[in-house]
RNA sequence: UGCCCUGUGGUGUAACUGGCUAACACGUCUGACUCUGGAUCAGAAAAGUCUAGGUUCGAGUCCUAGCAGGGCAACCA
């Protein structure tokens, strides 16, 4: 990956990795991390830090470790562990055996806890939670010293000996640093270090009963694995200034990590908070983590995203600190980009209407050769039967011409992929209802397609299924799983799950060439005009179940105003 | 009424760190080509860089004052 990316412009922390390379700093190592904590399935959104952390690693030579921020034990899994290790190696990455967790270096933590208390920097508060948070104050007014705040070195030490051993309750005391309860920063406000929970942690098991904060443990996880470069999303930039007091308190020499912070990724027409996902799961909004509607790692790859194109997308938006709003439009590039390359081709009738070819045997059966990627001559060949009762797609019929509309009219022609040149001699309607039965057509035996008269100009060619041949599949096309492109954007009393699109999802049986039966479940398809769609894996070998990926881009649907909402975001 | 961060075409990211007509991608619009209205190719429209002052031969880049958006008051990460 990556071969034009050398001439591209840094971004702002390759500048700063380029700066503290000359610099010497730290050695001149790069070293980064992918900090999940398993709680939640990660998302595209989580795929821009990997590839950034990952990427920069790989970019300067340097390492990437995988840590799982596992500190607080009552919301996190192993489930989540697996599944964040699938998808990081689905995307690419490898961190070459350097997994860790928060949770490996609990007892170094409570080591450097009791260092500080020592110092005379930190204290057991017994006031209730919700007192500490009103001594706090506010952002605009200073907050209020605790009366623990004073407690001796050997009292302190004594307390969180105890806090440790299990003789209090959760929630009773808590072990805060002593640093400025004035200070603008409300992170610096004498923040919480530890906190009591008798709670089975999915690593050390009943081992602890109290548990490190975030910033108690990131910062020292960081300087433990020797990271050098510390990129998080913006929402911890506040938090930097504890980050570096913690380190200054255990740090020993002149090594230290450095936090950068990034904005994150938010892509419209989606949602990407953990929460949000987590709840579209558990109210069965979608059918699970990986249903293909989730911005989800494990839900694009459903989908047919390959890694390929995420990491494209990934690079595509860039980074920056400012905050930004992805058009879905741009994701939907880059997987057409991807699968034109690789996808293979085959004839698909989503919504069939019967044609008969009135001069054609009755009882032929034709096989017509065509390729299976005219974009990658090495993928081969195959043969399509054909035969005098066909299915095409209806939005390629039109009883009336219509100026911009180049298919299949009555008394017209057009070209049948690689088959023959057909003309519309009339249709036969269902006398109740109205709709088109069958549409009725000549061939013209000389236009078979590879002999010269088949290169009469035909304005448009569309794809078709022998219906006798045609193969019953599943098709599940998706549409964007929200409505607007700001979920946030409701009436008053509304949330975010008012605007969910209820037609986010439709099932639909097709017609589809018989090849489809023996093609390998791993492959990427376009059915042609259609759209690139792939294997779902509720596949059986006698119920062939597809999921549409996305469209291909239609100039007629836009010219007819038909377009899905599923594709191209309105510009201006 | 505090602190921190951020303001460049519709969207996102650039601009050799003060120097040519503000570039690239997506999107939009033309046209060519095509046995996929796909792909490909050629071209166009679209910002004068949040505002107002200032420094300078020269400012998107520096200074000052505003304005706007976001973040921060979990025993979450």
């Amino acid at each position: 990956m990556g071969t034009e990316e050398n001439n591209k412009a840094l971004n702002f922390i390759e500048e700063i990795i380029e700066e503290d390379l000359r610099d010497g700093k730290n050695n001149s190592r790069v070293h980064t991390r992918f900090p999940p904590e398993p709680n939640g399935y990660i998302h595209i959104g989580h795929a821009k830090a990997i590839c950034l952390s990952f990427g920069i690693a790989l970019k300067y030579n340097g390492k990437c470790n995988l840590r799982f921020d596992d500190t607080n034990p009552v919301t996190e899994d192993v489930e989540y562990v697996d599944s964040i290790r699938e998808d990081i190696h689905w995307l690419g990455f490898d961190w070459e055996g350097r997994e860790y967790y928060a949770s490996d270096y609990f007892d170094k933590l409570y080591e450097w806890a009791i260092k500080l208390i020592q110092m005379g920097k930190a204290y057991v508060d017994d006031t209730k939670a919700e007192e500490i948070s009103e001594l706090r104050g506010v952002p605009t007014q200073p907050g209020v010293e605790s009366p623990c705040r004073n407690r001796s070195v050997d009292e302190n030490l004594d307390l969180f000996q105890r806090m440790h051993n299990g003789e209090f309750p959760d929630g009773s005391r808590v072990l805060r640093a002593k640093i400025d309860m004035s200070s603008p920063n409300m992170h610096m406000r004498d923040p919480v270090l530890y906190r009591i929970k008798h709670a089975h942690h999915h690593r050390t098991g009943d081992k602890w009963c109290i548990y490190p904060m975030y910033d108690w443990a990131h910062g020292q996880s960081d300087y433990i694995e020797g990271i050098t470069h510390s990129l998080c999303t913006l929402e911890f930039e506040v938090h930097r200034p504890l980050y570096d007091w913690c380190l200054d308190q255990i740090a020993e020499g002149t090594y230290r990590p450095r936090q950068i912070e990034f904005a994150r990724l938010n892509i419209d027409y989606t949602v990407m908070s953990k929460r949000r996902l987590l709840q579209l799961v558990n109210e069965r909004h979608v059918k699970g983590w990986d249903d293909p509607r989730m911005p989800t790692i494990c839900g694009l790859r459903r989908r047919g995203y390959t890694a390929e194109s995420i990491r494209n997308f990934v690079n595509a938006v860039g980074l920056a600190k400012r905050e930004n709003i992805i058009g879905y439009g741009l994701l939907e590039f880059c997987v057409r980009e991807h699968l034109n390359k690789i996808a293979l081709r085959r004839m698909v009738v989503l919504n069939p209407v019967k044609v008969i070819l009135e001069n054609y045997p009755d009882d032929k059966t034709e096989m017509m050769a065509t390729v299976n990627n005219p974009e990658d001559p090495a993928s081969g060949t195959r043969t399509v039967p054909f035969s005098k009762e066909l299915y095409i797609e209806q939005g390629d019929f039109m009883e009336e011409a219509h100026k911009k509309f180049y298919r299949l009219t009555t008394g017209n022609e057009v070209r049948l992929k690689n088959a023959y040149i057909i003309r519309c001699t009339g249709v036969a309607k269902d006398p109740v209802t109205g709709m088109i039965k069958e549409i009725r057509c000549t061939y013209d035996p000389e236009t078979r397609s590879g002999l010269t008269g088949a290169n009469r100009k035909v304005k448009a060619t569309i794809h078709w299924v022998s219906a006798k041949h045609a193969l019953d599949v599943e098709i599940r096309l998706y549409d964007r799983l929200f409505s607007k492109a700001d979920p946030d954007d409701t009436e008053e009393g509304q949330n975010w799950k008012a605007n969910l699109n209820p037609d986010s999802l439709s099932v639909i049986t097709a017609k589809a060439e018989p090849q489809l039966a023996h093609d390998n479940p791993e492959n990427k398809f376009q059915f042609l005009r259609m759209g690139y769609f792939c294997f779902d894996k509720d596949s059986s070998s006698q119920h062939l179940v597809f999921n549409r990926t996305v469209t291909l881009k239609d100039e007629w649907a836009k010219i007819s105003g038909t377009r899905d909402e599923g594709q191209g975001t309105s510009g201006a």
